[in-house]
RNA sequence: CGGGGUGUGGCGCAGCGGCAGCGCGCCUGGUUUGGGACCAGGAGGCCGGCGGUUCAAAUCCGCCCACCCCGACCA
């Protein structure tokens, strides 16, 4: 292609709206035109890079014996209801109505319509193992839209969806997919890393996320450097950090004055005590019921396990002040002790320790000493602390670490939700009908596209994994007014592209600093430059974008010189 | 949904009661030619929308909308 007839321009300015890396250079190159907030067009360069990303992930589908179909993104809104996630989704369900005031989803996912479709086609345990896929786009109002490409609400994504006669078939099917995913990210430049994650409102079993390591990622994990464990924070587990005076005698409870005193970093500071021997109160609405949550200082509520253990479809903390008094608690001052009427969770960390620092439930007083069992007893207890970097590995006792990352993809074993409520069933070798067992894997391509050029950029723009660049190699003509410099290059052009290079010719009419800039800013693999200089040796200049230095190659070796290196970056 | 911010040409921004501007990009001509050149001439705007105040509104006031960031949310 010739970029005088290339559709699609690079910016000169930082675009102002894009704080991530992936984002700016998305807009910065010209791939990517947002059209209103989380919906984009997409211009060639980001749609051959999709189009690339799309055939790797096909071919390791079909590697694993997927099978891939097209469904329908309109779907009956009965469907959803029938399974009860038109409730899940809530919000983020977008949904119209037709000329027959029929009510209609646009699909945010397709279980529902796989399970269907499976139902139809499955009778016996012969018909099974089964893995479906679909590349297809899907829909969901995100309460926030952020990060360019990171989260939107029109996206393409890859949902595998595997069917077993058993666990063991199901076991196998998602170690499939694993590998499956592995070789995807391999493939495409990303340093993965699998971890442990809430298997979500759906339930089932195991479920495991990839995050690509950066600072710029919406999730959390926790490494633990000793044994591997990895986990989203989510979902993590450690070992709470113990007390240090564990054996002291339980005294009595005392009241203490602390005026303005709200805060548990305020009170360890007024009073001079370590914030593990403060009990923090957190309030939350669980579907509209006011829960009191009672954790050591220290730590922090790990929502997902709150909501896991209160079976709730909304949690949230309580917002204003008008909600809070209206279940009766005391704001800043708020304690168990002596706390009626209102359901408490407390986190299994307070029964380490005695002579606790709590609120009073009034204004400007705290208690001191406060013990568990002895002055207070909540409803449940249980972990729901988040695990922080610091505490201590659950299996082998090494300080873990955190991280931010972006979750690139997502499986889970999902088991007979699905099937049982839309009556997908197979007969077994006994005749004996049982509920077909699914699993569920998906990756954003798109977000995968803005995660490689996360991990793989520099200060000058894009460094593409020759596996998913738009073109391959970028032909630069340097000063085109010359008719020997525009003859050479023309010629190189052709040469090219007939050994089958994908490569993008910089014909412009524009100077040596410009047509470099967006060289590197476009990045791809191999920069080949037809000059007056280079010509007058007979050569032409190949270089690598992640490379400093380039080479001058003789016009008669340059095809099979960009050949052989590019074969050499794919080999790596 | 809560908090913060921004809407002025394709991009980045200034102007904040009195003729709508600057830089980049774009078009024409010329000079240049190895890391975002120079000169000259040009095109391009319902100043997010609606309403109000005023002799006069991009500018002041009100309402609305859109977009960005933080949080909530997130199969």
């Amino acid at each position: 292609m010739r970029m005088t007839r290339f559709f699609g321009k690079t910016l000169r300015e930082e675009p102002a709206e894009a704080e991530t890396a992936s984002h700016r250079l998305l807009l910065k190159s010209g791939m990517i035109r947002q059209v209103a907030s989380g919906v984009y067009s997409y211009l060639p360069l980001a749609w051959r890079s999709l189009r690339k990303i799309e055939a790797i992930i096909r071919e390791e589908m079909d590697a694993e014996g997927g099978q891939e179909v097209r469904m329908p993104a309109l779907q009956p809104q009965e469907l959803w209801e029938e399974t009860g996630r038109k409730e899940a989704f809530g919000q983020s369900l977008f949904t119209l109505k037709d000329r027959r005031e029929r009510f209609l989803v646009m699909a945010p996912t397709h279980e529902e319509a796989i399970t269907l479709l499976v139902k139809a086609n499955v009778r016996s345990y012969r018909d099974l193992p089964l893995l479906l896929y679909q590349i297809q786009t899907k829909f969901r109002d995100e309460a926030r839209p952020r990060g360019g490409l990171i989260r939107v609400r029109e996206f393409d994504m890859k949902d595998a969806y595997s069917f077993d006669a058993d666990d063991e078939g199901l076991a196998r099917s998602y170690e499939a997919m694993v590998r499956a995913y592995k070789n995807i990210y391999r493939r495409c430049g990303l340093p993965a890393v699998q971890v442990e994650a809430d298997s979500g409102a759906i339930g089932g079993k195991d479920s495991h996320e990839f995050l690509l390591p950066t600072e710029s990622g919406e999730d959390v994990m926790l490494q633990c450097p000793g044994c591997g464990y990895a986990a989203n924070a989510e979902r993590a587990e450690s070992v709470k950090p113990p007390q240090p005076q564990d054996e002291e005698v339980p005294l009595p409870l005392g009241v203490v004055h602390t005026p303005g005193i709200k805060t548990i970093e305020e009170l360890s500071a007024y009073l001079g005590v370590s914030k593990s021997k403060t009990l923090k109160a957190v309030f939350y609405s669980s579907d509209g019921q006011a829960v009191f949550i009672v954790i050591r200082g220290d730590l922090e509520v790990n929502e997902v396990k709150l909501k896991n253990l209160l079976h709730c479809r909304e949690l949230r903390l309580l917002a204003t002040d008008g909600e809070v008094e209206g279940a009766g608690l005391v704001a800043g001052w708020a304690s168990p002790v002596g706390l009626k009427g209102v359901f408490t969770v407390a986190d299994d960390s307070i029964k380490q320790g005695s002579n606790f620092v709590v609120g009073a439930n009034r204004p400007d007083y705290h208690l001191r000493n406060a013990c568990y069992p002895r002055d207070f007893q909540p409803d449940v207890m249980a972990d729901i602390a988040l695990a922080q970097a610091g505490h201590a590995c659950r299996r082998c006792g090494t300080p873990l670490e955190s991280r931010r990352g972006v979750e690139i993809g997502h499986v889970f074993k999902l088991g007979t939700f699905f099937t049982e409520r839309l009556g997908a069933a197979y007969l077994d070798r006994d005749g004996v009908q049982r509920p077909i067992i699914m699993g569920c894997y998906g990756i954003g391509v798109g977000r995968l596209l803005a995660a490689v050029i996360e991990q793989n950029h520099d200060d000058k723009g894009i460094l593409f994994p020759p596996a998913i660049a738009p073109y391959q190699a970028h032909l630069v003509a340097l000063n085109v007014d010359d008719p020997q410099v525009s003859a050479a290059a023309e010629d190189l052009y052709l040469r090219l592209e007939r050994a089958g290079l994908e490569v993008l010719y910089d014909d412009r009419q524009e100077t040596a600093g410009v047509k470099f800039n967006d060289a590197d800013l476009l990045g791809f693999p191999l920069r080949i430059v037809v000059s007056p200089r280079n010509l007058k040796q007979g050569s032409a200049e190949v270089k690598l974008r992640h490379e400093k230095e380039a080479q001058m190659v003789s016009m008669d070796e340059v095809v099979e010189r960009a050949k052989a290196t590019l074969q050499g970056q794919k080999e790596e």
